[in-house]
DNA sequence: GGAAAAGTCAAACGACTGCTTGAAACGCTC
DNA sequence: GAGCGTTTCAAGCAGTCGTTTGACTTTTCC
């Protein structure tokens, strides 16, 4: 029985505590003391609190993101252009399957990465637009390929909306007003898809562009 | 040319702050600096950080909940059961149109509405329930008169996720990433009935409940 | 074995937090 | 103008914050 590395304890605690708490709330002498570390072990290691929440992001927001693109080469393999239901599925799965792999963890990393999309403090915005640019991209040219009559910024636009829902979902997941059935991920998936695809296929508002235009 | 109310002017302040640096961020120091108030003055017309957010709160929410219910009445006037995008329009409208005819303000309103709706912190979370859980039921009635085929659970469901869309759509106003034009907000509007009401009325996925039961 | 590097620790830094205090300044009626 | 509530104010309370320091212990490598 090992003990295990400071490094990984901190990461742990700050996960945990910045999702109770945000990123203003969670104090470094919260995080050391669930950690069992001294609190400038934090500074040896991270160099600051900032670098310390990027870190404790990254470390989630990666692997997601990865297992997202598998997914929808995936979706690309089995119809091309794949079809609008396995793209929205390799969008919001993989969120919901790290969730449900990781037992109690699973609720917290939720929160975490919820509450992350929706903080408007400047070092955490930044962090996730930096780690979820490049992804957004790629599933933004998926569903312009799969729904070629929606303009490509009104698309853009319904993307945010799922994020938005997704979001939402992660935020409360483990409170009262929670979204997710933690207990059956798949589910929630399949209800998920079923609620977004409709919504992702409706007809573009023409009515927004000047009389006369089309696009 | 008359001084503003010192009462006002520390709301106005508080709203602000709140809106850019939510409750822990927002310190009563930076608040009565940009109402140009004494640090005391708050605690002597509210009485703590607490209640003056609850205070600040309710002076948005109030008036566009009251607009929301006379939306609805309308949509009952016009058919009953309602039509379900008049419900959904009527759910969404009054957000957008406070934001927008309140010039700068609208901005600074949007942001705090929306991070209110997502900062776990027990008071912000507990003010936004009491304030809005009456309005969701009404709603969620009429949701039930217009699509009698969706389960209630399904419904709320639902609703809760058009609820993560408005709050992503508001915490972003002015930002980079905004959903929300501004200048145009009744665009917005029917851009996001549109995007809404083929979702809600989507058919529920039955394959949740055990095999052969029916809801 | 001993020097260099890596890691840990208690203590303290200055700045900031929400909140309280007691006195001074105000607008008001008599 | 005296008296009386209401409002404002500078000063200070006890506590927390992120961060730094310098001494101490442990590990690593020649």
């Amino acid at each position: 029985m090992w003990a295990v590395h400071p490094r990984q304890r901190i990461l742990d605690a700050a996960e945990r505590q910045f999702a109770d708490n945000g990123f203003h709330g969670a104090s470094l002498r919260a995080v050391t003391r669930e950690a069992e570390v001294n609190v400038a072990a934090v500074h040896y290691y991270f160099g600051s609190k900032e670098t310390l929440l990027r870190s404790t992001l990254e470390r989630i927001v990666q692997p997601t993101n990865l297992e997202r693109l598998r997914l929808l080469d995936e979706a690309f393999a089995a119809a091309d252009p794949p079809r609008l239901e396995a793209i929205m599925d390799a969008f919001v799965r993989p969120d919901l399957e790290l969730i449900a792999g990781l037992g109690d963890r699973g609720a917290i990393i939720a929160r975490f990465t919820g509450r992350s999309y929706t903080e408007p403090e400047e070092v955490v915005s930044r962090t996730v637009t930096d780690l979820f640019g490049e992804v957004g991209g790629r599933f933004l040219d998926a569903l312009q390929l799969a729904l070629p009559d929606v303009p490509r910024e009104e698309l853009l636009w319904r993307q945010r909306c799922v994020v938005a829902i997704i979001t939402y979902l992660l935020t409360t997941t483990g409170t009262s007003r929670g979204l997710l059935d933690v207990g059956d991920v798949d589910a929630t998936a399949r209800r998920l898809v079923a609620f977004i695809t409709p919504a992702m296929a409706s007809p573009a508002v023409t009515s927004m562009l000047p009389a006369g235009e089309t696009a």
